[in-house]
DNA sequence: ACAAAAGTGTTCGCGCTACACCCATGC
DNA sequence: GCATGGGTGTAGCGCGAACACTTTTGT
């Protein structure tokens, strides 16, 4: 019996290759004075799909893992060093969602903070997700279901971090976080749960002047700069329990 | 300028193969009256990793994507084709995770009901996930990451569908997701609040008599046979608004 | 009548939304 | 002083945990 992942397999599995492709987002302001979350693509400029807009992104060498190679095509191609965070989205792997190789891709959300702004190869530009040019391939499935992985974090961790600049007044968080959610955000209560979530604290400072008057905003920063769950949303667990016990079941 | 996925690539990209594996969970009786959280694994015949246990799973073909290749194999390989629900878990690819060639590995979260208790081939077997054996490979990672998916989505998702069997006592239920979450489950409140959220319904029959007495219970179902989230947990959003609005941002 | 198991009602606490109110600054 | 924007207090609500209580069966 051969079952199993033993390395005995037909010839033509020879000929998938394993790629990597990352939605980059950032939140923008825009020249209105508001702001709009974009995403980091490159025009083609070859066949297949030669004009069309595509994800940063390349195939997966041997010494490294798909995260690190997320990371290693993002410096390299589009001088992209400083991402705030990179998580794995899902596999993409329909048969022929590229013309020619049979190809798998790893998608991945990344994040850049809003007042890093790196500079650009010439071809390549931000676009807001809301309003996003033609795309190659199955990369507009890719950008959605980030966009989507996006949104959810932003309510049950501190993913925020990865998107705010260092130091920031409340008003500009709430800014980030309506334009990543695509609805209004109460900055109160945002300032709030942040803080009971022990993931934001004031820096002491005070921001910049508003010309037109009004009270200084308060600066602040986020306590930690890496991913964290702050709210469990457990349900049937006991109150007092804290991580999920993995002792045997009862009885 | 060459940057992204275009199909061009040094010649040991070649080598990458491409495989799926599943770790498979049921919640099945114990002689003692209790129930354990099995994970399905076979025994390795041959090196590498000769006589430890393996996930089910293998090659990806070109005809298939991961999703596909991950029911076809646990159909053809473990002879089940009664999974309830199966979702991706993740990437796991570090160079040498295999020791011959360079593979990777899309991880699967797999669930059978109670119920279904299938046929398995000789050199496969049932494993307490709380008392495993010598895995091989990377395999005991997966399990421990789809163990962690599936104790989540139990609380703010309808998964519990794809553990029990079709019809139950609330009593029943309460020892599914007891054994499944590893602690105590108030049998009260997983009644109510998968009513509230109306996954779960009266059959109207009444359940097995008790030969020591005692009321009888009343059978219940689940009322949707697919993953849907329950609990949207979504912190920030106005109470009125519903599905996440893809909406340009406020100002 | 009594025991046993299932199901219901009630209380409590917590976290989040909404919104009115207070504070600090420029003119 | 007054307008403007930032920050705080507070009421209300919905959900889930805990637990006492009622209902239905067998002996």
């Amino acid at each position: 019996m051969t079952h199993g992942s033993s390395p005995s397999f037909p010839g033509h599995l020879q000929d998938t290759l394993v790629e990597v492709l990352a939605a980059v987002f950032t939140v923008r302001p825009t020249k209105d004075g508001g702001a709009s979350l974009d995403v980091l693509l490159w025009q083609r400029g070859q066949q297949p799909d030669a004009g069309k807009w595509s994800l940063p992104g390349g195939m997966l060498l041997s010494a490294e893992d798909v995260d690190d190679s997320a990371r290693r095509q993002l410096a390299e191609k589009v001088d992209l060093t400083r991402v705030s965070h990179l998580e794995q989205i899902g596999v993409f792997s329909a048969p022929h969602r590229m013309p020619d190789a049979r190809t798998v891709a790893t998608g991945f959300l990344g994040l850049v903070p809003l007042d890093a702004d790196p500079s650009l190869p010439p071809d390549t530009a931000w676009h807001p997700v809301g309003a996003l040019p033609s795309t190659a391939f199955d990369h507009g499935r890719i950008i959605d279901q980030a966009h989507r992985r996006l949104q959810a974090k932003l309510s049950y961790t501190n993913i925020g971090f990865a998107l705010a600049p260092a130091e920031f007044t409340v008003a500009e968080l709430r800014r980030i976080y309506a334009t990543a959610l695509g609805h209004d955000v109460d900055p109160t209560n945002l300032h709030r749960i942040l803080l009971r979530r022990g993931m934001l604290a004031p820096t002491g400072t005070t921001g910049p002047r508003n010309p037109v008057g009004g009270r200084p905003a308060a600066l602040h920063r986020f306590t930690i700069a890496e991913l964290r769950v702050t709210d469990p949303f457990a349900a049937f667990r006991p109150r007092d329990a804290e991580g999920p016990t993995r002792q045997p079941p009862p009885r």
